[in-house]
DNA sequence: TTTATTTACGAAAACGTTTGAGTTGATTGC
DNA sequence: GCAATCAACTCAAACGTTTTCGTAAATAAA
């Protein structure tokens, strides 16, 4: 076993006490430039490694942050993990990951754990699965927090959102333009801003263009996949609309599935637009418009106003960051 | 601000010593059970949290271990992490995330400072930048960790890849069956244990199905993702290879953009086989034969093997565990 | 010169736990 | 009936930092 090597271990080879190793590692003012010199110099030599546990118990500052999340094997969530990941780096800060796999009540026991002191602030995306939201309150109260993509309008904390009313909004606008007059709706994440937002988006723009809305264009999402296919079948079979606008990506994959089992042809029957962060988008046959969020800059921007708020001694009012998606016109929108 | 609330608080209301409150919420042999009971009534009552700083510094034990791959905007990774995090939660155990980008340098610093204790254990999957890797000679006799996917053979460690030489092997095979002659190899890792094994049993395949090897047919991966488009537009324009067998998921899209370009009909002119865990891979145009490795499974496996090794006081020899990757096919590989 | 002020450092008390070595009173063995 | 064992606690010393306060010497102001 190696003796692990600490602060007294260089304040006695230098022979000058713990805390102006302390100090001098923190580069205080307080402690002349040859001797901080030295000290760099030896704990380099050495090797030496501060102790983060002492070092946090002592100075309540942990240099890492939480990252609440519903899944991480998700383009979005993924894309976003990135940019929090390196901004946090930057900085010198650890990310720690939870997944929520859409669970109240996993959501609640980190976010409980949370408070414990593990961490210096927390970027959360939402589970979906129901609005009871009242651990929140309490949460925000005791620790920054920057609400991501799927926030409570109704939180007291900083939000970064994207332009979900204006893309379904234009997309369904779009799809008009291109012809279409049933345009069904896959919807998701109703519980949820975002989720009503897409609708709202996606209503006003069919009524504003004079169509009606109609509850049986609409399929509304479901935990288990088969359900959604089964879902999809139905709308197709019985409805038959000439275009899908799909809230997310995992109800528009079903979508080219069922497509191939009716031979509905796409974009000729049935054109398509799914909000999406998938990277083979262009490859789908036919590859697909999408309403592609900026995942990666979500990620950065989110993390970055976390940070301007763990600098800020004061607290200042909360900022609700919103960032603009971008409708990507391919094949499954095409006009012929 | 609220008064944190510590096992002083439960002992004082309790009037018990501290030592009897941190025992019973640790459920030692000591203490009554009426006692414990007590205490953890009043714990939950109020809401109390351990604090993880103090409970390492102590007791050197973090409940949290670190995760280091290349990127965590990739499939493989992703859902890998996606199978850590889930064992983790199951033991209480907290997850943080690197991201080394395939940059060396960046590895170092992230093992360097995971030595002072941050973590109880390691998981990685190494960088494919070069194969200087002396730093995790010293890492793993520091910290228990084990290697997965991209693994050193040398390197004195747990470990968990996948079958890679078979699935080349076996890959290379099918399209000679159907009747391929001229079967290029897109080879990326080739630094790395992973990317010699895969090229080895697509050059073994070949020798044995008495085809020839050729430099000209290969082509190698490249950071910069145009000259990969460039340097596979070659070899399709020169060599017009019947079939491609790709190393790497990143090398495989672009082959189909290439295709595009020139015309090169799949799977007629042009038969694809790639390593990969797209879950759009069936719906590709045309679908992509791929050989998937089982990245969840191996996410919980090395988490297991990880758990196993940090219950045993006592360090046992290391474990190299294999995983079956599947070869799925799919049209890109169809015979006529 | 005397008195402030500054500079560079040290002593010691936290931070909230865990843990090994006592301590006490009750129970057991013989 | 007395030593030995045991169950259920308590004491106090860590763990490795950070940070407040104090102080000596050097410098500046008066």
């Amino acid at each position: 076993m190696k003796e692990t090597i600490t602060i007294k271990t260089l304040a006695k080879e230098l022979n000058i006490s713990i805390s102006t190793v302390s100090k001098a590692l923190n580069d205080s003012y307080e402690i002349s430039i040859e001797t901080k010199q030295k000290v760099w110099d030896l704990a380099k030599m050495l090797k030496y490694n501060r102790n983060p546990s002492a070092s946090n118990l002592r100075s309540h500052k942990t240099k890492t942050i939480a990252v609440i999340i519903p899944e991480v094997a998700n383009n979005f969530f993924s894309q976003a993990i990135n940019g929090i990941e390196e901004v946090a780096r930057k900085r010198g800060y650890h990310v720690l990951i939870y997944q929520t796999h859409e669970n109240t009540e996993l959501e609640i026991a980190f976010t409980d754990s949370l408070l414990s002191g593990r961490v210096d602030g927390i970027l959360i995306s939402v589970s979906s699965d129901n609005n009871n939201h009242e651990h929140f309150a309490t949460l925000v109260k005791e620790i920054p927090t920057v609400f991501f993509d799927r926030v409570y309008e109704d939180i007291d904390a900083a939000k970064i959102t994207t332009d979900d009313y204006e893309s379904t909004y234009n997309a369904t606008s779009y799809l008009v333009e291109c012809g279409c007059k049933k345009i069904a709706y896959l919807y998701a994440l109703n519980n949820l801003n975002a989720g009503k937002q897409r609708m709202s988006g996606y209503r006003d723009a069919l009524s504003a263009l004079q169509l009606e809305y109609s509850d049986k264009l609409t399929v509304n999402y479901d935990k288990n996949a088969e359900v959604n296919y089964h879902n999809i079948k139905q709308l197709m079979l019985h409805e038959r609309p000439d275009a899908v606008i799909s809230s997310i990506e995992d109800l528009a994959l079903p979508c080219y599935y069922v497509c191939n089992e009716l031979a509905i042809s796409i974009p000729e029957d049935l054109k398509i637009i799914s909000f999406s962060n998938l990277n083979t988008a262009p490859l789908l046959n036919p590859s697909l418009t999408t309403i592609t969020q900026p995942a990666l800059e979500m990620g950065r921007e989110a993390a970055a106003i976390l940070f301007r708020i763990l600098d800020k001694k004061h607290p200042e009012p909360n900022e609700w960051l919103t960032l603009k998606s971008t409708l990507i016109k391919r094949d499954s929108t095409a006009c012929r």
